[in-house]
DNA sequence: TCCTCCCGCCAAGAG
DNA sequence: CTCTTGGCGGGAGGA
């Protein structure tokens, strides 16, 4: 913290002059890191800065975000008269110093945001001069300048899930400005994107954002690929072989499939934008095919679990690369490269699989498991389960699956995992596992205890919700066996933060506990907002029995939250769920979702249940201040989704992912038909879907998580609304009491709530909580939850309530905030100013608690969705704004040719 | 020392 | 030819 602070003032002070600065920041902040372009700006000299940023501010001026950095970037491209080797000498020569020092402090920022970002601000008022100094000690780090976590800021300006009627455009050059970064980091970014279809390019310079809609059909295509060509054969191949690079021998093993013509499929299948690449191209070897085969190297993975060996190899032999050792570098190094931004789309993280020779490098898939078979099952949990089961032939884990399935809240953890372990045990060759070797073991369980974990979330919510698995956390919460899953996962599979799944209900009281001192680990925001979430959950389990909790809500909540940050690992599954689950429960039939899921064309043929998915769940944040009618998902969830836990329920459930919470909490509460009024109508849907990008800036940003629960018994009728903070530093570590503590809690009307009066009241309990008319503070309340690891922060009252330490931070930079802790966010952040109107910047949407935050007084839903609409949707790229595309243009143009020669913000050195 | 992976040169491609 | 893409690998930060 004091570091921080120091370093904010330091890079305050030097920016101080330039006013511009703080406006910037603080809309800027939240939108994109903008670190970067701070850190270019401040790095110029207050007297060059004062030029710049006006050049800047005058581009930028319709985003909003000038951020510094395209500015001087634009400056240095708009500027012409040099040359770029002039320029490049330029700044080199004119500036290193000061264009470190400008890096040092966007860094700064960023980290300091997270943990201050409020103080931000101030800090740039108070910021002295000292901070140069300081700003050189610090400098941005390399892992400052990573590329995942460029990686997440850059997805934090787009929404996971948008809407398909909107086409969000990305123009290269914007975003390398916006992000302060060379337009070849950025290619880095979205090539790996385009594998997963996430983008497409439209044109030059010009990419299409789809979001996650098409994730889990795209990670279907690519498990099915790698199935056909055999990578787990393979990969069980050289595991066992255990070669070295120098032992390995290339092409000593065959691949059953042609590689070229594998590559090709695999553009082809999952991005019909792109023509497979051409035959021996540049383009064969290229990242996006890497990224593919990278992906489905995890896809077959038994353990889901891939050493970088193991991959480079793979894929070097593909490549027909000559088999050397540079090759194989060079191999790795680009599968960092690629690792680094699944990881932030937290599809994978980071392990290391203990073999006998050491440790190798390796990453663990915490994505959505199932694609598979989602698509058929999700009417039958435990259909759904064994598919995958079988394929792992995990004959245990199935039965405990199914077992879970049966009851998920009395689903004792510890069996399965003894269960697990039998099998390993029995089965230590077992063909599936990658590593070998005494570590390699302890791993395997783990990861085996992950999937089975995965799969049992999976099920319980109808495949395509995995991201919702509401085990896995619980598990390690469950106060049965917490310990040996938890154990056992925490080190190679999920972290926490990573974890898509929140657990939800589980358990009680003790399970929080357990979840905290897990959470508690994790201070990043994301995490903590999974892990509040997940406490609140199950604090409101405890606490009251029958919280019902709209699953869009959650869904929302985390999916920002994984999305958002590095961390979050539903998000696709969300995604996929989404749209999945959406279709079934809207068909009602399986089959019909199944048909759905995996027909279901990219976004826009999607749209039906895509959108209304994704309208849903970005509502949901909103939705859950803001008290929605109780839309047909509601009908048709509401049934199910209180009695059973394997049913599938409810669309809203599809959504999100929350499934699982949503199932754990009914089975445990009594589930009021109720579904949060969020999810359903497609009128308030259109209005909510901007909120909905505005929840998932939220989400991401910051923790802030609300969960809304709608009351089914206690509550009559009422909403409750959990938000919680990313930070825990607050509260303690929760433990025992979690239950009632002090769950924050927002009470809503029910579902029809037209205005939404909240109610909310610092102990859960409460779903007693008043009429539904009450009226919400007027000032900010901040709840923490003790419980859990994070604080749960409730925001009620006009005046947006921030917690200091919590995620949400006033402050300006949303960015900064985030990125340094898990994902940024911007959202959040924005949400303390409550709208920015539309930089592009702000990708980030807002938060429905900052919506709360601003109207005092219940507004009805509509109004507020629009006025989050306006002010927090404008996605850079989206489009609309004229004046950005144009700007995007122009500085693309300069700023490509910049780039190269010099990405030096600095500052436009003179 | 080894793991990571940033950085940016420079060439293939596209227009 | 210019500009966009992006392969590639040197070399340095970090642990």
């Amino acid at each position: 913290m004091e570091v921080n602070c120091l370093t904010l003032k330091d890079l305050i002070s030097p920016r101080q002059p330039r006013l511009d600065f703080a406006i910037e920041d603080g809309e800027n902040a939240q939108k994109e890191n903008i670190f970067v372009d701070r850190s270019r700006m401040a790095p110029k000299t207050p007297i060059k800065n004062e030029p710049i940023d006006l050049s800047k501010q005058k581009k930028f001026t319709p985003e909003r975000n000038p951020i510094t950095p395209v500015k001087l970037v634009d400056r240095q491209q708009a500027e012409p008269w040099t040359p770029t080797a002039n320029l490049k000498m330029l700044i080199s020569a004119a500036s290193p110093d000061i264009r470190d020092r400008e890096k040092k402090k966007g860094l700064f920022r960023r980290i300091e945001n997270k943990d201050d970002v409020f103080t931000d601000s101030l800090q740039l008022d108070v910021v002295g001069d000292s901070a140069v100094d300081e700003f050189e000690k610090q400098r941005p780090s390399r892992k400052q300048k990573s590329l995942g976590l460029l990686c997440q800021k850059f997805l934090a300006r787009y929404p996971s899930y948008p809407l398909s009627t909107e086409k969000t455009t990305i123009s290269l050059d914007e975003v390398a400005v916006s992000l302060g970064v060379e337009r070849r980091r950025i290619y880095d970014i979205v090539n790996v994107l385009e594998s997963l279809h996430l983008v497409s390019r439209v044109a030059k310079n010009q990419y299409g954002w789809h979001g996650r809609h098409s994730l889990p059909k795209t990670l279907r295509n690519l498990q099915r690929l790698g199935e056909e060509q055999k990578y787990e054969e393979q990969m069980a191949y050289l595991q066992q072989k255990e070669l070295d690079l120098m032992d390995y021998k290339f092409g000593e093993r065959k691949k059953d499939g042609d590689p070229d013509s594998q590559e090709q499929q695999l553009l082809d299948f999952s991005e019909p934008d792109y023509p497979s690449s051409s035959a021996n191209s540049r383009k064969d070897k290229s990242l996006r095919i890497m990224s593919q085969k990278f992906v489905m190297l995890f896809l077959v993975s038994k353990t889901k679990i891939v050493t970088l060996d193991v991959a480079a190899k793979i894929l070097i032999e593909e490549s027909q690369d000559t088999p050397d050792h540079s090759k194989f570098k060079t191999k790795v190094r680009r599968l960092y490269d690629i690792a680094n931004v699944l990881t932030s789309l937290a599809l994978i993280k980071k392990v290391h699989v203990t073999e006998e020779r050491g440790r190798k490098p390796a990453f663990k898939w915490i994505g959505p498991v199932d694609f598979s078979s989602s698509d058929e099952e999700l009417g039958d949990v435990s259909a759904s389960v064994l598919p995958e089961l079988k394929r792992e032939t995990y004959g245990q884990i199935q039965v405990c699956a199914k077992q879970k399935l049966a009851r998920h809240s009395s689903f004792n953890t510890v069996q399965a995992s003894e269960r697990i372990q039998r099998k390993v045990n029995s089965e230590p060759s077992s063909p599936y596992r990658e590593e070998q070797g005494s570590g390699g073991f302890s791993l395997e369980i783990g990861s085996l205890a992950a999937v089975y974990r995965q799969k049992i979330e999976d099920n319980s919510q109808g495949k395509a919700f995995a991201s919702k698995r509401v085990v896995p956390p619980s598990s390690g919460l469950d106060p049965v066996a917490p310990c040996p899953v938890l154990s056992v996962d925490s080190e190679y599979c999920v972290n926490p933060l990573a974890h898509p799944v929140f657990s939800v209900a589980q358990t009680d009281l003790q399970a929080f506990s357990v979840q905290n001192g897990l959470n508690g680990q994790v201070d990043i925001s994301l995490t903590s907002a999974a892990s509040a979430v997940e406490s609140l959950k199950p604090a409101l389990l405890a606490g009251q029995p029958l919280v019902y909790v709209p699953s869009a809500s959650l869904f929302m909540l985390y999916g920002s939250l994984q999305e958002g940050t590095v961390s979050g690992s539903g998000s696709e599954r969300d995604g996929r769920s989404s749209e999945d689950p959406a279709t079934v429960e809207l068909s009602s039939a399986p089959s019909a979702q199944k048909r759905l899921s995996e027909e279901r064309k990219p976004q826009e043929e999607e749209e039906p249940a895509t959108k209304r998915q994704s309208r849903e769940y970005e509502d949901g944040p909103l939705s859950l201040v803001m008290p929605k009618k109780p839309s047909d998902s509601m009908d048709l969830a509401s049934p199910k989704t209180m009695g059973n836990r394997a049913s599938v329920p409810l669309k809203d459930i599809h959504v999100n992912g929350q499934l699982p919470a949503t199932e754990e909490i009914l089975g445990k509460a009594t589930a009021n038909g109720c579904v949060s009024s969020e999810w359903g109508n497609p009128s308030r849907n259109t209005d909510v879907e901007k909120p909905s990008k505005e929840n998932e800036s939220t989400k991401e940003p910051s923790l802030l998580q609300y969960l809304c629960v709608q009351s089914p018994t206690g509550l009559n009728g009422f909403n409750v609304l959990l938000s919680g903070s990313q930070t825990p530093p607050t509260v303690g570590p929760s433990s025992g009491q979690l239950p009632s503590l002090s769950v924050p809690c927002m009470v809503l009307p029910s579902p029809s709530l037209g205005p939404f009066p909240v109610l909310y009241s610092p102990a859960i309990p409460g779903p007693v909580s008043s009429s539904p008319g009450a009226l919400p503070n007027t000032g900010p309340v901040n709840f923490s939850l003790p419980g859990l690891g994070s604080v749960a922060h409730l925001l009620v009252g006009p005046t947006a309530v921030v917690n200091p330490k919590s995620s949400t931070l006033p402050s300006a930079d949303p960015q900064l905030q985030g990125q340094p802790s898990l994902n940024l966010s911007p959202v959040m952040s924005r949400s303390h100013n409550v709208v920015q109107p539309e930089s592009p910047i702000y990708v980030g949407h807002p938060v429905s608690v900052v919506k709360l935050q601003q109207s005092p007084v219940p507004v009805t839903p509509k109004s507020i969705q629009h006025t989050h609409r306006e002010t927090f949707f404008k996605t850079p790229g989206s489009l609309g704004d004229p004046i950005l595309k144009r700007r995007e243009r122009n500085q693309s143009r300069n700023t490509s040719s910049a780039q190269r020669r010099l990405e030096i913000p600095s500052g436009g050195a003179d």
